[in-house]
DNA sequence: GAATCTATATCGTGC
DNA sequence: GCACGATGTAGATTC
């Protein structure tokens, strides 16, 4: 079936002989979708048993496998871009899709099959902001909302205990060090900015100084902060949203 | 169209008024699936725009909204559980997915429908083992792993600074405070159990050891939990995989 | 390939 | 509802 410039194909309640040929000439081809009752068996880094129930199965060209069940945002099981997938024509008919690294397969064993879909898709455009990159770039284009004198040196400033978002001098020739976290901030941020703060007074001659730079931070990530001696200055979203 | 319990529809080259009622029908009771041509806008914690181009449409019964393009596990775009979503008889039909906390929207342009289908779906069981809680139970029912001696107290202790895995004393009468990790150790790992660390040194006035439990952990992770004066105990996996 | 961090993370739990 | 940690996290970036 054609409608503009997309190709697509629908089997309706497909016998064996049908999904299996229409399954292997189209994987690693085209987006295929299919709605069919299933056990899934999942062995990897984790296990996992699911009962025979109908589910969403999709075949991406990538190699990706995604299962859905009614509810929540997050698949029931799945393999990432880059899975071998093998269709088993036996009885019942079966999906195999395993990686290497980490060493995982699923098996999902189709009982029955409601429909099958399958599509030629061009990927579209996409853009998006307001990723925590682009707090960083509104720091460096805008050094005054540290503070007045602020002079921003390397974003990604690599050290054996992670790479800082953001370092730079303050008017008297501190270190500083900047951690920024897009939403609220929470204790993982202030024990983040800990970690780099240590390692640099430890490397370094001068003075230094972490500051986390964020829309706000929780009540307990606020005591730590003060007890390990680190800095708060709120970003805020609204003053700099004109980038 | 009725298979042994499950209902389904599917609706081929519909047109906007088929899809409305269609969609205005079954969204919230059915698990339904679109395949069209579309133009997708996101605005919230963060904003992005997708041009027109075939994607993969799903509306769970329980407001999740998830649109895949051909690659990658994760959606170009989504709503999770409880947005509220509304299908609009404009030209063109557009579906509208918002929420509340945080405040955000998702605006689905739709232009050329392919198919729509939607099914009665009844989630079936899942099973899931090899997860961390897994193996703080295979510690608590084998604290000698930990060491000779080592007597669990309490699990998930709380702390103003965050749970803490497990408590327990050793065989000298010392707070010994472990945190679990299923794969690879990382610096964030040992930041966490230092946070823990520090605050039970302050708050106890035990000795107290901290020690952190995985297959293994980075070099740079290993580095910093010397320094910081904490302890490593290799979990493996093979050998308590009995359970 | 290993290590680290971000994410519109999502999800579950405890308060 | 907030805070916090786990996730089979995935995905991007750097080394």
């Amino acid at each position: 079936m054609r409608i503009s410039n997309t190709v697509y194909s629908v089997l309706l309640n497909p016998s064996n002989t049908e999904i299996y040929s229409f399954l292997t000439e189209r994987i690693y081809r085209e987006l295929v979708v299919i709605f069919a009752t299933c056990k899934v068996n999942y062995k990897g880094r984790a296990e996992s048993v699911a009962s025979e129930s109908p589910r969403l199965i999709i075949l991406k060209p990538d190699g990706t496998v995604i299962i859905h069940e009614s509810v929540k945002r997050e698949p029931l099981n799945w393999q990432p871009p880059g899975t071998k997938i093998e269709i088993m024509n036996d009885y019942p008919l079966k999906i195999v899709a395993q990686r290497k690294r980490p060493k995982e397969v699923i098996e999902i064993d189709l009982k029955e099959v409601f429909y099958i879909t399958s599509a030629e898709v061009k990927d579209g455009d996409f853009v998006i902001k307001g990723r925590e990159i682009d707090i960083v770039n509104t720091i460096i284009q805008n050094p005054s909302m540290i503070e007045e004198g602020f002079v921003p040196l390397t974003r990604e400033y690599n050290t054996p205990y992670g790479k800082i978002d953001l370092v730079g001098l303050d008017k008297k020739g501190n270190f500083v060090i900047i951690e920024v976290k897009r939403s609220k901030a929470q204790l993982s941020a202030v024990s983040q900015l800990y970690r780099y703060y240590l390692h640099i007074r430890e490397t370094k001659e001068d003075k230094v100084r972490g500051i986390l730079v964020a829309p706000d931070l929780t009540t307990h990530a606020r005591e730590l902060l003060q007890k390990l001696g680190l800095e708060f200055i709120r970003y805020d979203i609204q003053k700099y949203s004109s980038y």
